[in-house]
RNA sequence: GCGCCUGUAGCUCAGCUGGAUAGAGCAACUGACUUCUAAUCAGUAGGUCUGAGGUUCGAAUCCUCACAGGCGCGCCA
């Protein structure tokens, strides 16, 4: 409907473009005005053009309209010129009913685009580091990751997901450090605690698990034995990464190890490429990459004077792997705590010569655990801390994941466990699902009385639905193509969310108002088809929001 | 000290990249279950968009400066 209605302008404005005298025009922008009553669609194409023009935004919109009433016109019952210089449309009725039409015939299809092209884009997200659990905020990233990822590939991109492990350094070290001392108390050695050691419960966990395999096979020195040890611990650390994640319906296509990297010898290799492009030069006994001749504002360490490479040079390779491996578009998703390593990352693929344009970093801000209005302590040092896995237990994953989509990712959360878990109202996740559910047992109540479900979803003569709250529910499902679009080009998902409230909301408002099945077949047939319609839209919302349409509830 | 994010109704948040009379939900108040699920609906009330300037036809949105909260500024990972 968007593509009707922006087809006609373009022809309009291509035939005043001559008489205008003006080469390039603005974009054109379709608006869902605020009020119902100023009509269905809106352009502010004419308020665009009043700087090019140096015209009243008004009588631009005149010149424009008068062009478009030469054009065919049977699709709008008025386009008139309102407040500064909006063109509203007012969509016929026949016209919203051809839509919600191919919305039953082509059902899932006609909700996706080609916006993407078939354009390959990488997104990375989570990228947890694997010497502890999965907490809140990692949970806040996957989850908006995992939409985001279903928004691209429904808006026709070719979508990787992937992990990135940080399994090289001291972290991982570290890790094996704690297992191994927890290994030695249980092989009856007591040993001291590495003074920085992860004192979690998962720590002993791991070593029990180690010494249920190997016995004391391992109660050596460090030196001699924290190497398989040290593996151990982080694979099984990594087995649970995988699991805690899919447990939240949240799956990666490709996990890539940093460790493999340096052992593939790419990180040597990525910055030899930055050292034959010149950006890489020695001083103080360290190698550094020239950043600040990009985006940075001083240039950064690779290699420090021990020799060692440093963390950001295993990022140089990764990003250069990334453009490797042929991705159009890169997009990072990061805690808002990593915001400034954005300039260097940005440099590196500016290096690299990707356009500024296709590298995306999608800053995720913390989370704060409360319980009943009152903050959830956490202490990581101690290992006292709520993992995901105790919040999905608790409040489930629907509910969790459509917390964090309910808000853009770059503001802060408060995330109240008692809210989320107690008081279903304050949970929109149920308002969705319920007018979901309210369909599914509208069908199954349908089927029972005889009312075929065929009938349901495409025979209705949709010209009967005369209501007012019908023809409300027939607008909303056609807004959702530009609610989508806009999703997928900002990188939004949390305004699918809140369309599919308005959504729900419509159809609550019917279904409180007027009877689907009733006496008179075809109208029962015509508002099942309604139904069938909406139940589409929900389904496809949900779906890319990573979150259950159940039938009943 | 420098940089980034945030500041909108009592609370939690939207506001479609500069548009029309700033919107939802919760909480409060008034009503609606003999009827396809009341996890719902109808209605009332609630605002100096943190503050001060500026840019223009037009600002919650952009620019500057304050104020408040959060997070970063390593040859750590």
């Amino acid at each position: 409907m968007k593509e009707e209605i922006t087809g006609i302008i373009k022809c309009a404005l291509n035939s005043l473009k001559k008489q205008w005298e003006i080469k390039d025009l603005p974009d054109i922008e379709v608006e869902i005005p605020k009020n119902e009553a100023m009509g269905d669609f809106a352009l502010t194409i004419a308020m665009r053009l009043t700087k090019l023009l140096k015209k009243n935004p008004r009588a631009i919109a005149e010149e424009i309209v008068e062009k478009i009433n030469a054009e065919e016109l049977e699709l709008f019952d008025n386009i008139e010129i309102a407040g500064p210089g909006f063109i509203n449309f007012r969509v016929k009725k026949e016209f919203f009913c051809k839509g919600l039409g191919q919305l039953l015939e082509e059902e899932h299809s006609s909700l996706r685009t080609d916006l993407g092209k078939g354009h390959k884009v990488q997104i990375e997200f989570v990228s947890a580091n694997p010497t502890g659990p999965l907490h809140i905020g990692h949970g806040r990233g996957a989850a908006v990751g995992n939409a985001l990822c279903n928004i691209l590939k429904a808006a026709g991109y070719d979508v990787q997901r992937e992990f990135y492990i940080n399994d090289e350094g001291l972290q991982v070290k570290l890790l094996g450090e704690s297992v191994f001392a927890r290994y030695l108390e249980i092989c009856g050695r007591d040993d001291e605690f590495p003074e920085a050691g992860y004192k979690g419960d998962y720590i002993r966990d791991i070593a029990l698990a180690l010494h249920a395999e190997a016995g004391d096979k391992y109660a050596g020195t460090f030196e001699d034995n924290g190497g398989p040890v040290t593996d151990y611990a982080y694979k099984m650390m990594l087995v649970n990464l995988e699991k805690d994640l899919r447990d939240f319906g949240v799956l990666f296509d490709n996990w890539q190890s940093e460790k493999e990297m340096h052992v593939q010898g790419k990180v040597t290799d990525a910055i030899d490429a930055l050292n034959s492009k010149g950006l890489i030069y020695e001083k103080d006994g360290a190698t550094w990459f020239s950043s600040s001749q990009f985006e940075d504002d001083k240039d950064r360490v690779v290699k420090k004077q021990d020799g060692q490479y440093t963390y950001f040079a295993s990022d140089i390779s990764y990003h250069k792997e990334k453009l490797d491996r042929g991705f159009d578009t890169i997009i990072d998703i990061w805690g808002a705590d990593h915001h400034g390593y954005i300039p260097r990352i940005r440099s590196v693929l500016e290096a690299f010569d990707l356009p500024k344009e296709k590298f995306t970093v999608i800053l995720i801000q913390m989370v704060s655990l409360l319980r009943n209005g009152e903050p959830v302590k956490m202490s990581k040092r101690s290992g006292d801390f709520i993992t995901l896995r105790e919040v999905i237990e608790e409040v489930g994953a629907d509910i969790t994941k459509f917390v964090f989509l309910s808000k853009k990712a770059d503001s802060h959360l408060d995330f109240d466990l008692g809210i989320a878990k107690e008081q279903s109202s304050e949970n929109p996740v149920f308002y969705i699902q319920y007018a979901f559910a309210r369909i599914s047992s509208i069908f199954k109540q349908a089927t029972e009385k005889g009312s075929s479900l065929p009938a349901g979803r495409q025979g209705g003569d949709l010209s009967l639905l005369k209501e007012a709250e019908e023809m409300s529910i027939i607008k909303k499902l056609s807004q959702y193509p530009l609610v989508f679009e806009g999703a997928a080009i900002s990188c939004e998902p949390h305004r699918i969310t809140y369309y599919l409230q308005e959504l729900a909301g419509v159809f609550h408002s019917y279904y409180n108002k007027h009877r689907v099945i009733s006496d008179d077949a075809k109208l029962t047939a015509a508002r099942l088809s309604l139904c069938m319609a909406v139940r589409i839209v929900l389904e496809e919302g949900l779906k890319v929001l990573g979150v259950s349409a159940p039938e009943r509830m």
